[in-house]
DNA sequence: GGCTCTATTCTACGATGTAGAATTAGACGC
DNA sequence: GCGTCTAATTCTACATCGTAGAATAGAGCC
């Protein structure tokens, strides 16, 4: 039957609100098809004609909640932004914990999403004067870092949570690092990794 | 009824052993208490006997697969020392993919696990020279990074993983950062924190 | 009024974790 | 040898899950 007059038609949106909805107040098991059924008023296969599985369904919340993450713009310095994007980063995942909690493993829609939002990360990187090779990697250690931390946090209950200062020194060690980096890269050829080839 | 004369009795070890195998050969979900008792010759109730419910018998899959953690001993320069730890742990994990890549986020075991594990790594970084309160900060960053890191390449299929050239550029880039760190903070006092409170 | 398409519901199936009762093979006293 | 006890295992059953496949109810068009 197609959607009743009365009532507003089911969309992918509200599903997928409907579905972050039950998943941050209850958690990820609490998700189910009948319960997202049920709280959005309609037989819970009615939901497969919007989405094709669960799967994918749990793909499109990811989707979501990384939409919106964008770092704040208008900082110059390479440092701020590094630290920007990090924080911006960590607390896109730290709001909705188990989301991400436990589907952070969710390779695909994750990798796709953090691509998605990383090139200004790797640019504030570049900015630094590191050469390129250890550019990506500094990209990823923020990034991974990141993750790790947040993986750590996310479990806890908000209010025991660190203030952040930990994560605020570890950033500081970071910068520090790319920096130090970045001097003795400037004058000294890129080090040698250990069995170069004959050539 | 009692074990059987013939068959050898069903013991934690068995079904540790039974349950990693089935999680390392055909991913987590292939295990299921049925399943279980499939390859152990025996009613999947059995296991209940020994195990309180599945999420016990995971955290017992996690103490297992942690519980041979040993990083090289021997090794005096501390720069060597982070990064064989480093690598240690991130070998461990990257041992048992299925396992490590979809019950990372199950804290309670392995944050048990990894707590056990990590004196070695903190007592390498304090011997940089690093203040406390940074080398706690090191610490993690170690810590987290190796995590974020095997949970983007732990689900890649062994084949396409990286070479471990990033991993051991990221190593050198903290290595550097802590080295960095520990000579400024050696001449000038603790950068402070902002909002420093009035005393 | 009848057709067609779209959105929804109904019915059903196999699989899962596990509670709770039933059973059985050995150990032990006699 | 024989009852009795108990630890270890099995049996039976249930609620719940994801979802396949058929059935159906309305809206829009002729």
């Amino acid at each position: 039957m197609p959607r009743a007059k009365g009532r507003e038609p089911l969309t992918l949106v509200r599903i997928v609100d409907a579905a972050l909805a039950l998943v941050d107040e209850r958690g990820l098991d609490a998700l189910t098809m009948r319960r997202l059924g049920g709280v959005l008023g309609v037989d819970p296969m009615a939901v497969y004609y919007h989405v094709a599985d669960k799967r994918t369904l749990l793909g499109h919340l990811v989707d979501a909640v990384f939409a919106d993450l964008d770092p704040p713009a208008g900082i110059e310095d390479w440092r701020e932004q590094v630290r920007a994007w990090a924080r911006a980063y960590r607390d896109l995942a730290l709001a909705h914990p188990n989301l991400v909690l436990q589907l952070f493993s969710y390779r695909e829609a994750v990798a796709a999403a953090a691509a998605r939002a990383d090139p200004p990360l790797r640019a504030a990187v570049g900015a630094s004067g590191l050469p390129p090779a250890d550019v990506e990697a500094a990209g990823d250690l923020v990034v991974d870092y990141v993750h790790g931390y947040v993986l750590g946090e996310a479990s806890a209950p908000p209010a025991a949570r660190g203030d952040g200062t930990g994560f605020e020194a570890v950033l500081d060690l970071i910068v520090t690092g790319i920096e130090a980096r970045a001097l003795t890269s400037s004058t000294t050829p890129r080090r040698r990794r250990a069995k170069q080839p004959a050539r």
